[in-house]
DNA sequence: TAGATTGTTAATCGATTAACAATC
DNA sequence: TAGATTGTTAATCGATTAACAATC
């Protein structure tokens, strides 16, 4: 069996080349080029054409895209001509942030539910939702036919909660927490711990330095 | 002159057996090897033995690494080994939630300034500190010396802000909006949308089921 | 010495890019 | 037809992995 493999970082991009379609949809412009798309999102053309060539022939040679179709098209791609369910397990800070944003509903991700296990924070009210208490995940996920689980419990809770949302029957997972989730391969997970990025770019404060030191020396 | 170039994906993983290496620390194991970082975090040994060695020899051989070195040299790599001042700018639901963060100062990162433009923001109190008006942005940045900027306004305004933090002397952001920064090539820039991921996971969740109903017509 | 594990090289794998035929 | 831009191939580039000599 032959199976095409699609590069992750494909996908990454189609995913800002449908926000770049969509703010050109908005401003008018009904036919966009590779080059258009590619100076817009900071790749390269011929990225823009391959991306998209692994899923179709969207185009007219000589012409370029149709910006409406292709935006409905790479929609479709990823998943996004539906509504889905996420349950957020963690209603501190950050999961308070995410349950209230409205970025998510906008893109069709529907909060069904929200847990902590602090007596001070369950019963809260997040907007519509209400905490409730973790014990009852399994019942929420199930009732709620939930398909996302989104993490921020502290490191050491999240390789359970992890386990429980799985065993409750969600398929995929955006992990806030720094852990490294050690769970079945079909599962799948997203990590999007932020410190990590913020330490990416503190090294690349320090190592353009040296590298800066290290061109002068020469 | 000879650039080694170190994968970006390289710097990612350290960051992740930076936190591994803590957790072992705590548990007093004083020595792991390559094969045991591999398991706790995911990756390959020989990925790990790889990435340690763009920037030195840290292990003995036929021993290991020693856990509490190995993770103090990976915390000196990423820069790490002194503080870091950032701001944020936009203090709705994220940037609050970001400013309060507690895993940001345990880490080094100390948050010098909150920006917002909405009078209704402006004025509050987000622990210590007090959001101030966008206007007085540069004149922080400046006096505070901060390194990082932080942007959690709407997408609309992600490019002004951007260009006014790096005019100000930010050298590297941490972009929350979904707008594609456009900026001159020395500013380190990481894209932290989290919306994307989001898609991600909604794009393997219908493209698994596509292979696997593909896989079952063979 | 025997067993273990590193550091490093060479081979493999995969992703990006350049180039161009196809075609509007 | 001339100009433009796609879709696709082949070439290039870069990252991962397997294998093993070095060495504790």
């Amino acid at each position: 069996m032959k199976t095409l493999k699609i590069p992750e970082a494909t996908i990454m991009r189609l995913a800002v080349y449908s926000r770049y379609l969509e703010r050109a949809e908005k401003q008018g412009i009904t036919t966009v080029s590779s080059a258009a798309i590619a100076d817009g999102t900071g790749v390269s053309p011929a990225q823009v054409r391959k991306d998209l060539a692994y899923f179709g022939e969207f185009g007219t040679r000589g012409v370029g895209y149709h910006t409406g179709e292709l935006s409905s098209n790479i929609r479709r791609i990823l998943g996004l001509n539906r509504c889905w369910s996420a349950v957020i397990v963690g209603a501190g800070k950050l999961g308070s942030a995410l349950a209230l944003y409205e970025g998510f509903l906008s893109r069709g991700f529907r909060i069904v539910g929200v847990f902590d296990i602090d007596p001070k924070i369950v019963g809260k009210h997040l907007g519509e939702i209400e905490v409730l208490h973790v014990s009852q995940l399994e019942d929420v996920v199930a009732r709620k036919k939930a398909e996302i689980g989104i993490i921020t419990v502290p490191a050491s809770a999240a390789q359970e909660v992890g386990e429980r949302l799985v065993k409750a029957g969600v398929r995929a997972l955006l992990n806030f927490s720094p852990h490294v989730l050690n769970l079945a391969r079909d599962v799948i997970v997203r990590n999007v711990d932020f410190s990590l990025h913020l330490e990416v770019l503190t090294f690349n404060l320090v190592f353009g330095k040296i590298k800066k030191e290290v061109a002068e020396e020469k």
